[in-house]
Parts: C-alpha cells; sequence; structure tokens
RNA sequence: GCUCGAGUGGUGGAAUUGGUAGACACGCUGGACUUAAAAUCCAGUGGACAGUAAUGUCCGUAUGGGUUCAAGUCCCAUCUCGAGUACCA
C-alpha cells in the first residue's frame, strides 16, 4: 500500500475538528490539572490576497513547538484568530463600494481554508476577531480605563482619576508628582474647588492617560489620515508609500511615555531577540542631561526658554540659542526688524514635507529673531534664532548651542558668522566641532576650569539646582502615540462631546458598534469618515445611539468622529484568548491567573516598535490595575525570518522600426510605422541573453552566430506578417540596434533545472502564443534571482498547490528543512522532493509486508536500531529546545535511512520513531499510529525517554593529524590510556610513513576525540 | 553617518564547549528497470594536480594578519551584503 499523503491529511484534519483534538483546558475543565503552556503566533491581518508559502514559516515552527509541548505532558493554548480591522480593505472598500466587513469575512473564510490544510494544531474554539463588536466591546473598555487613569511618579504607577481629584480637594497640584502634559497650571486646593466643572475638566486631560490634546501629528493627505511614528518608514507612509505633512490636529493621544523606563528596564529580563530590544531602546532614546532655563531680555513676563542639554558642563560654550521654527515663543519674541524674515522662514520650513527635510540635511538654514536671552551664568545677551536642525517634537524644541562642541551647532554658526568660542583646553577646532566627551578637559568656563566631563557635569548640574534655572533631567525621544484615525473601519470610540469636552459613556452600554455610512470617504468639510453617518449621537437618557437629527446638546450628544488605530484591537488580545467568550469581564482573574503571560510568542521582526512596544505598554497599565498577573506579556519572542521567492525571467528580443519620411505633409499617404506588438514575441534562453548582453548595436553586421539567427527569425517573422507590405510613402527599416529584456514569468512554469515548460508557457497568456523561442541543446533555461515574494514578480508560491500535489506534511517538513528559522532564505519548489521522499520512505519503513502491506513485529529490535532510535531522541530534543527545526528533519532522514538498511520492523523502535516525527508530520504520523492499533490521537502521546545506555560506544575511530591536519584515521578502544593511544598511534605504518623518519616534537592526545602529532 | 546581523560547494544549508569542514537535501553525471516517459532503486559529485586503477599530494569556510599542538569557530584590521535608525541637542 501506498503513501495516499491526501486522503490521509483530509481524514486527520477532519478528526482533530470533530473531536476537538486541540482544545485547551481552562481552569476547572478536564486537562487543566496539567502544567500550562501558551504558544502564540502574531496576529494576522487577513489580506485579500490570502497566504503564500512565506506566512505559515512561523505558524508550522510554532505548532511543532505546541506539539511538542503536548507529548511533554502539557496543556498547550495554540490560539489563532484575526486583527481585522485595517486600512486595505477600507481602501478597497472605497474603491468598489463594498463594506469592509464582507470583504473581510471572504478573506478570513480563504485564510482559514488555507491554514486548516497545512494541519495546525489551533484551538479554534478560542478564535477572536478585533472588527466583532463581542471584541472591541473590550477595547473600548480598556480606553475608558485608561481615560480614567493618571500616572503617579511617587509609586510608579496608574492610578484611578478619583485618587488625583482627592489630592487636588485636599492640597492643589503643588506636590502632586504626576506624568503630565507639559503647560499644567499650578493651583490651590482652594482654586481647584473654585475651578468651574469645565475647567476642572480640562486639567484632569492633561494628566489622563489617554487625552485629547492639540498636537502636531502626522498627516497622510493621500489616506486621508494621520499616521503614528512607527507607520511611517523613510517619511512616507508605511502602507501606500504615501507623502506625510506635519499639521495641529486635535488628537487622542496615549500617555505611553509615562512608561518609558520602565518599558527600559522591562527588556532586561525579557527572553526576545537582541536586535529587537535594541531597537525598543533606541526607540524609547533615553538620554540623561539637565534642562536649563534662559530668560529673554526685554521679555516682560514672557515665559523663559527652556532647553534640555545632554552636555550642561559646556554651558559657557553657548554662544546662541536655536528655536525649532513651530516654538510657540517664536512669534512672541521677534523684533519689528526681523518679523517678515522671520515669518518667511516658519512658512518655508510648515511647507516642507518630513521627507524634503530629510532629503537634504546638509543644506543649513535658519533665522534671527532680533532677540537675545540671557546666559544664566554670566549674564551675557546670547541671541536666539531659529532653524528647521532643531525639531519641535524633541525635547523643548529649544536648544543652547554650543557650537565647539556639537557638530550641527558648530555648522549653524559658521554659516551665519556667529562667533564659536572655544572651552575646550588644547583642542583645535578651527575646522570642525570637538565632539569627544572621554578626552575633555574644560577651560574659558569659570568654575569648571580644569575639570573632566564627568566632574563638569556634576559640579554645573548643582550650581544650577542651587541658583535655580535649572536640574538634572532624563529625556525620552519616545512621544505620546497618536490614537486617533480619521478611518471608517476601526473601533469607535466610546466617546460623545458636551460642549466640546470628551465624555465617556458608561462600560455597561458596550460595544458602540460602528455605524452605517453611505461613503467610506471623509466628508466634504472635512470631517472622517464617521461624518457620514446618520445615526450616531448619544442620547444620555435611554443611553443608545440615535439619529444625528435629535443633537440638542443638553440630551442628546454627537458621538467622536474619529476611531482608533490598527495596534488597538492587537495589544490585549493574547490576553483575550485565556477566555475569548467572556461576555461579562474581559477575562476572568481564574483564566489569567492560570494562563499568566504568553510562554512563546513567533511573528516578524516588523512589529518591534510598533506591536510590541504598546502591548508592552498596555500590558504595564493593566499590571497596575491590578487585572493581570505579569508586567510583561511574553517570555520567550522568536522572529521568523522571511521567505523570499526565487524569480524566472524569460529573455524577451526588443527590435525596432525606423522610416525614412520626414516632413511629410500628407500624413494619411505615410507609411505606417509597424509595431512591435503587431509581431509574435521572440524569446531567447538565459545563455544567449548572457552571450549578447542587455544591447547590442549594429548587430546585422555580426557574425555572432546567435545574432545570426535572432536576425533570421525576424526576418522570417515580417515575411509571415507582411510588415513591410502595407501601403504608404517612404520605406520602412528595421534598425541596427537590439535590446534584450528579461521579464518576470510565472516560476510554476519552470522546473527544478531551470527549464521552462515551453508548452504550458505558450498556453499561459495571450501574447505567449505564438512566440518563438531561441532554445539551447534544445531547452530553453530561465534566468534566476532571489527576490521579495510578490505576485508583481510572478514568484508567488501558493501553500494549497503544494498541500495538492506533496501533501501539507512535506510543506511542513520542507519550510522547515530550509534553514534557520530566524534567517531569511529563498523558496524553491524544487527542492521539496526531498522531504517528500523521505515521507514515502517512512511510510515503507512502516509497510514491509507482502505487496507493501503494514508490517511490525514484536521483535526485540537490534542494538544498531536502538542506537539509531535513541540518538535521534537525543538530538531532536534538544533541537526542538533549541528551535533547531531544520536540523532535526535531517536528523529524521538519517534514522529512516539507518533502519530502512537495518531492515528493522520492530514495534520498540517505530513506535517512539514516529511520537518523535508526529510534532513534524502530524498527519502520516496519527496515520501510522492508529495502524499500530491506538484509538486515540498521536497528539497527547508521552514523548520518547532517551537512555544513555544504548549510546555507550567502546571504540571511537580517531582521526590523526599531523600538525593539525587530518591524514587517517583509526579505530581504537576507548578503555586506551593516553600512553597506549600513543603507542598504538606510533606503531601505525602510516604514521612512519607520514614522519619519514623525523621524530615528532609532541603528541597531543584528548582521549575520545582527536590525535595530533607536531613535528 | 550610527547600531545590529551575516559572508562555508553549482544551490539550501550542517559542523552544540576550538578537535575528521561540507552532515542532510536539491541539482548534476553515470547505471538498473521501461518500447518510451514518469516514478523507484544503485553509484559518483569542493577545486587543482599525478596515476589505467586502488590511491596519493597540494589548495580550500569573504580578504589580510595574529593567538593555538589544532581556527569556519577566538582576537585585530579590511571588504561586501542585509536589517533597523536617521539633524534626538
Amino acid at each position: 500500500m501506498s503513501y495516499h499523503f491526501n486522503e490521509i491529511e483530509a481524514k486527520w484534519q477532519k478528526y482533530w475538528a470533530e473531536n476537538q483534538t486541540f482544545k485547551a483546558a481552562n481552569p476547572g475543565e478536564e486537562g487543566a490539572e496539567k502544567p500550562k503552556y501558551y504558544v502564540l503566533d502574531m496576529f494576522p491581518y487577513p489580506s485579500g490576497a490570502g497566504l503564500h508559502v512565506g506566512h505559515p514559516l512561523g505558524y508550522i515552527a510554532s505548532d511543532i513547538y505546541a506539539r511538542y509541548k503536548r507529548h511533554k505532558g502539557f496543556n498547550v493554548m495554540h490560539p489563532q484568530g484575526y486583527d481585522s480591522f485595517g486600512l486595505p480593505a477600507e481602501q478597497y472598500a472605497i474603491q468598489t463600494g463594498q463594506h469592509p466587513a464582507v470583504t473581510t469575512a471572504e478573506n478570513i473564510k480563504t485564510y482559514r481554508r488555507q491554514l486548516d490544510k497545512i494541519g495546525f494544531s489551533f484551538d479554534w474554539s478560542r478564535e477572536v476577531r478585533t472588527s466583532d463588536p463581542s471584541y472591541y466591546k473590550w477595547t473600548q473598555w480598556i480606553f475608558i480605563q485608561l481615560f480614567n487613569s493618571w500616572y503617579n511618579k511617587d509609586t510608579d504607577k496608574a492610578e484611578d482619576i478619583s485618587s488625583l481629584i482627592a489630592i487636588f480637594e485636599k492640597e492643589g497640584n503643588i506636590n502632586v508628582n504626576a506624568e503630565a502634559d507639559d503647560d499644567v497650571e499650578q493651583f490651590s486646593a482652594e482654586q481647584w474647588n473654585a475651578f468651574s466643572d469645565e475647567k476642572q475638566q480640562k486639567i484632569l486631560l492633561q494628566y489622563r492617560l489617554t487625552f485629547l490634546s492639540e498636537t502636531e501629528v502626522n498627516w497622510c493627505p493621500a489616506l486621508g489620515t494621520v499616521l503614528a511614528n512607527d507607520e511611517i518608514v523613510n517619511g512616507v507612509s508605511e502602507r501606500g508609500g504615501h507623502p506625510v505633512e506635519r499639521k495641529k490636529m486635535k488628537q487622542w493621544s496615549m500617555r505611553i511615555s509615562a512608561y518609558a523606563q520602565r518599558l527600559l528596564d522591562g527588556l532586561d529580563k525579557l527572553d526576545w531577540p537582541q536586535p529587537l530590544k535594541d531597537s525598543q531602546t533606541n526607540w524609547i532614546g533615553r538620554s540623561e542631561g539637565a534642562m536649563v532655563s534662559f530668560a529673554v531680555i526685554d521679555g516682560g513676563n514672557l515665559p523663559k526658554i527652556n532647553v534640555f542639554t545632554t552636555r550642561p558642563d559646556t554651558i559657557f560654550g553657548v554662544s546662541f540659542m536655536t528655536l525649532a521654527p513651530e516654538h510657540e515663543l517664536v512669534s512672541k519674541i521677534t523684533t519689528e526688524a526681523q518679523k517678515e524674515e522671520v515669518e518667511a522662514y516658519v512658512k518655508a520650513t510648515a511647507k516642507r514635507s518630513e521627507l524634503d527635510r530629510m532629503a537634504d540635511v546638509k543644506t543649513i538654514s535658519g533665522a534671527f529673531t532680533g532677540a537675545y536671552a540671557e546666559h544664566p551664568f554670566t549674564k551675557e545677551p546670547i541671541p536666539i534664532w531659529i532653524g528647521d536642525y532643531v525639531l519641535a517634537g524633541y525635547g523643548t524644541g529649544a536648544v543652547m548651542s554650543v557650537p565647539c562642541g556639537d557638530q550641527r551647532d558648530y555648522n549653524f554658526a559658521k554659516h551665519f558668522n556667529i562667533p564659536i568660542p572655544n572651552i575646550f583646553e588644547g583642542v583645535d577646532i578651527s575646522k570642525e566641532a570637538f565632539t569627544d566627551k572621554e578626552n575633555t578637559v574644560i577651560t574659558n568656563s569659570d568654575f569648571l576650569n580644569g575639570l573632566s566631563y564627568k566632574k563638569a557635569m556634576k559640579t554645573v548640574i548643582y550650581e544650577m539646582e542651587k541658583r535655580g534655572f535649572g536640574y538634572k533631567k532624563v529625556n525620552y525621544r519616545m512621544r505620546d502615540a497618536v490614537f486617533s484615525r480619521q478611518r471608517y473601519w476601526g473601533e469607535p470610540f466610546p466617546v460623545y462631546y458636551v460642549d466640546g469636552l470628551p465624555q465617556m459613556i458608561d462600560e455597561k452600554y458596550l460595544p458602540i458598534k460602528l455605524p452605517e455610512v453611505e461613503k467610506y470617504l471623509p466628508t466634504e468639510d472635512g470631517k472622517p469618515p464617521l461624518g457620514n453617518a446618520e445615526v450616531w449621537a448619544w442620547c444620555t437618557e435611554t443611553n443608545q445611539v440615535v439619529s444625528n437629527d435629535k443633537i440638542n446638546n443638553t440630551t442628546v450628544f454627537p458621538l467622536e468622529l474619529n476611531t482608533m488605530p490598527g495596534w488597538a484591537g492587537s495589544s490585549q488580545y493574547f490576553n483575550r484568548y485565556m477566555d475569548p467568550n467572556n461576555a461579562n469581564e474581559i477575562f476572568s482573574q481564574e483564566a489569567i491567573n492560570y494562563w499568566q503571560d504568553v510562554d512563546l510568542y513567533i511573528g516578524g521582526s516588523e512589529h518591534a516598535t510598533g506591536h510590541l512596544l504598546y502591548s508592552r505598554f498596555w500590558q504595564k497599565f493593566m499590571f497596575d490595575k491590578g487585572l493581570v498577573p505579569q508586567d510583561e506579556f511574553a517570555k520567550k519572542l522568536i522572529n521568523q525570518g522571511m521567505i523570499l521567492g526565487t524569480s524566472a525571467f524569460v529573455y524577451r528580443v526588443e527590435w525596432f522600426y525606423t522610416r525614412s519620411v520626414w516632413g511629410e505633409n500628407n500624413p494619411e499617404k505615410v507609411k505606417k510605422l509597424p509595431r512591435k506588438s503587431e509581431l509574435p514575441d521572440i524569446y531567447v534562453s538565459k545563455s544567449i541573453f548572457e552571450n549578447i548582453g542587455r544591447f547590442y548595436a549594429n548587430y546585422q553586421n555580426s557574425d555572432n552566430s546567435f545574432l545570426r539567427q535572432i536576425d533570421k527569425k525576424i526576418s522570417e517573422l515580417e515575411k509571415e506578417y507582411k510588415i513591410f507590405e502595407s501601403e504608404g510613402i517612404g520605406t520602412i527599416s528595421r534598425s541596427n540596434n537590439l535590446a534584450i529584456s528579461p521579464i518576470h514569468v510565472d516560476v510554476s512554469l519552470v522546473n527544478s533545472s531551470d527549464e521552462l515548460d515551453v508548452k504550458a508557457f505558450k498556453k499561459a497568456r495571450i501574447e505567449y502564443k505564438n512566440s518563438k523561442l531561441l532554445l539551447e541543446d534544445g531547452k530553453y533555461i530561465v534566468g534566476r534571482e532571489v527576490e521579495k515574494m510578490s505576485k508583481s514578480k510572478y514568484n508567488v508560491v501558493n501553500p494549497d498547490a503544494i498541500c495538492e500535489q506533496y501533501g501539507a506534511d512535506s510543506l511542513r517538513l520542507y519550510e522547515m528543512f530550509l534553514g534557520p528559522l530566524e534567517q531569511s532564505k529563498p523558496w524553491n519548489t524544487a527542492g521539496i522532493t526531498g522531504v517528500h521522499g523521505f515521507l514515502k520512505k517512512l511510510w515503507k519503513l512502516y509497510h514491509t509486508g507482502k505487496d507493501g502491506a503494514f508490517l511490525v513485529s514484536e521483535n526485540e529490535p537490534a542494538a544498531e536500531s536502538f542506537k539509531t532510535l535513541h540518538k535521534t531522541i537525543k538530538k531532536v530534543e534538544e533541537d526542538i529546545e533549541n528551535f533547531s527545526f531544520n536540523t532535526s528533519v535531517s536528523t529524521f532522514m538519517i534514522a529512516v535511512n539507518e533502519l530502512t538498511s537495518q531492515k528493522c520492523t520492530s514495534r520498540a523502535v517505530l513506535e517512539p520513531l514516529i511520537i518523535l516525527i508526529s510534532p513534524y508530520a502530524p498527519h502520516i504520523a496519527e496515520e501510522l499510529w492508529s495502524k499500530l492499533g491506538y484509538n486515540e490521537s498521536i497528539s497527547s502521546a508521552p514523548f520518547p525517554k532517551f537512555e544513555e545506555k544504548y549510546l555507550v560506544e567502546s571504540t571511537k575511530t580517531y582521526p590523526i593529524s599531523f600538525n593539525g591536519k587530518m591524514r587517517f584515521t583509526m579505530e581504537l578502544s576507548l578503555d586506551l590510556s593516553k600512553d597506549e593511544i600513543e603507542a598504538a598511534v606510533m606503531a601505525h605504518e602510516k604514521t612512519k610513513a607520514q614522519l619519514a623518519g623525523r621524530t615528532p616534537k609532541k603528541v597531543i592526545i584528548v582521549p575520545g576525540k582527536i590525535v595530533n602529532i607536531v613535528g
């Protein structure tokens, strides 16, 4: 009986689904007494294109691990669901008018069908979809929790807003140490109590962990929405590559900056890839320094200019100050004389997009405001400039410029002829700034003279704090995260507005469901798409969403028109999986205390600064609120590499026609210039292309035989299609220049030897139908190149087709066999025959009976078979623990090759062997397991135990090296002492031949390893 | 520019603490079976040189140095590729 993988795989997939084989037990259910293990894949967005073979790589790895852990006796949770809100569905809706919910549901169906075919051990009873109201109810709920919280720096955690109000009522905000907006005014208890309700609400907004504020945002006009920093790559939108500009808008933000230090510290205890941790560290961007205030001379009651600097030790080197053009003081301090210049400059920089600004970092620009600040120590006047090299978004948007110690300040000073005082001893600053901190001795700096960087830092901060114009400060690059999107297909906010102030809808009325709209575009007056909704107002009497025409601003109020960003739904989904159908709570405490956190998280590295940072932030918030027991949600994380496509190219010959007539005033009679599309194309095989190159001039006179052939083919076509026989004036001739263009061709038309299936090729597209092919050795050889897998490159390989042709087990094995999980690697379908052949051999190993009948014997296996089995157990177990799945596939191959040649049929070997293989190739394993006489699924069979005794050897084949080079091997007993080994080796005739009479200087013997003879 | 990662046959890759470089597979070559093809099975396959052959010699893990009895592995310098980041004061 041969290996019918299609039947076997369908049978077991059905069995698993019907028996809920992979349903994880929650507390109180049977199975929950086992230790828990939580394996999670990163939330997929169900795109319309479906899966290609690159997508399941991580899922296969996590599935192997999950199945392995079940064999090891764990209660394994391996859930899957969909991050189903998102831009592509909405863009598609805008184009076609189809409701995103409809297309999303279709896409999910496709995804599910594809995933099912690969035989994953997902617990589908836990599936969640972020766009499902029963799910986003809890996303809205978390938003409300954040709104009702503030960050207390004294306790270093988030607390309920009521505790803040209590402090305000008792002592105002003088002693409050909170993470809040920079511009909070100070007030006493009396003042607070006297404030209007509106004023109190506005003040509280400055403290809440999610808050509404006028902020500078990244506005993407093409997408009609704002974007978070992590959604912008190289100055353009991550999705679609559209330009982004800066704009001030009233937006919801998340006070993630409150957690900056904890997000940084938490990285230490995470078993995550170092590059990922590095990029989070980078993103958070902690720097230590000082905050220093500079008073504006004759500024009246203008606020002081605060600057953040990491080099307060260089304060005596300040020769000017620079403000970002957007800085709020710019308009207030600019003198009448400088007004025109400054305004022009501010206008010009506002127009420049992020991309422009980044593209020319070299151009130095700025303007003098005419105002001066007072140096806090020397009391000297310092000119205040503005310049776009100072970013509004970092620090305070202003810098004290020390041209001798900072290259940017130096360049600016040089450009505008500002003096560059030198405060470094014995350093030449005529060419560039001196930025070295370690070898610095300060001079020309009053009380800092003669001090090193470290000492000067301490001294100057002490002095500044004493005199009251500066203090030590830690600054973070990370900004608060913008949380509003001007999109339709996202979570609606549970928010309505009373007199322009946001009000939360009570939890018990959630979810606030996404309203229907006629158009998914922004409204004509520029409101977000929800502005098109007709039923989108909140009635505080009935607590329902009601028609907009009922808005009276006394009982019925307008609802928020923005929606939440993509990361909202994915920032707590891992916890929701623990209790996904709970309608009363986001999850029960019982469930979260059992499951705790994710033990293994697998996904792509592209989420480093988005999803993974936001999720950690929400987790810490949930931890502060006592809702989760762990303040990090995933102990171990692995980034799987990308699978690249191996594109195939055919080489199309391009030729051209010219016409001899010019200046003709009767265009109708002019002969029509033939177009190449009138003729079939000519394609040349790879080596012909390599011989000729991309361009060839004067080819008709060349004696290159390939060019002669091409010339002949073209002539034949011209005759056949009567190219020169059309009527008209003038002569048409063929140009003597030739070009050859590599064109992507579908990889499915190419075999493992890079030969094009010519018949299939001609059928594949109409334009190929009559094409002429110039072959080499009777074959058409295509070119190959490794590129990203994408539809436009015709190199996409669909897993369905692979499952159809080779089976899911082959696909799973092959994806693992390609190479280390973390590495990027090219896909080449040809290689799959190797693992497919292995599965056939494996099947055969259990079917050695008459006519291929199933056969296992109860005989005691040979010692060497036990040895094969146990070294396989050892290696595979180590490999899985180290996530080295590629090497275990090789190990299986070696084991099956050995057992086959040993003619092993013993149950005592074949039974444990199939358990070892089952995490990798579960379908064939289940089938063989049932043939071995079991009625239960193999999935919970205990993993075989490794026993050292089967591997004990009595001899070792020693490599005998001379001066480190292996010359021959010798089998020696492992019982021998060093001296005995040396005697045996020296007595060997080959040793004598190698030495040729010389006496060795030294003989190195490492028993059980190697012998090296030096001399 | 900065930070991190990686360079091993024709290809994907293996070599766990320095100890037989190229496991396992693809591809290729030759053979068996077949009218033929596919499938399957067997043998060979890093390069160069010598020999009818068994075999032997030399070279070989991006490049150049170094440490060591011994280096793909450790150290220094250089080159190339990839990823992230980008006026962060």
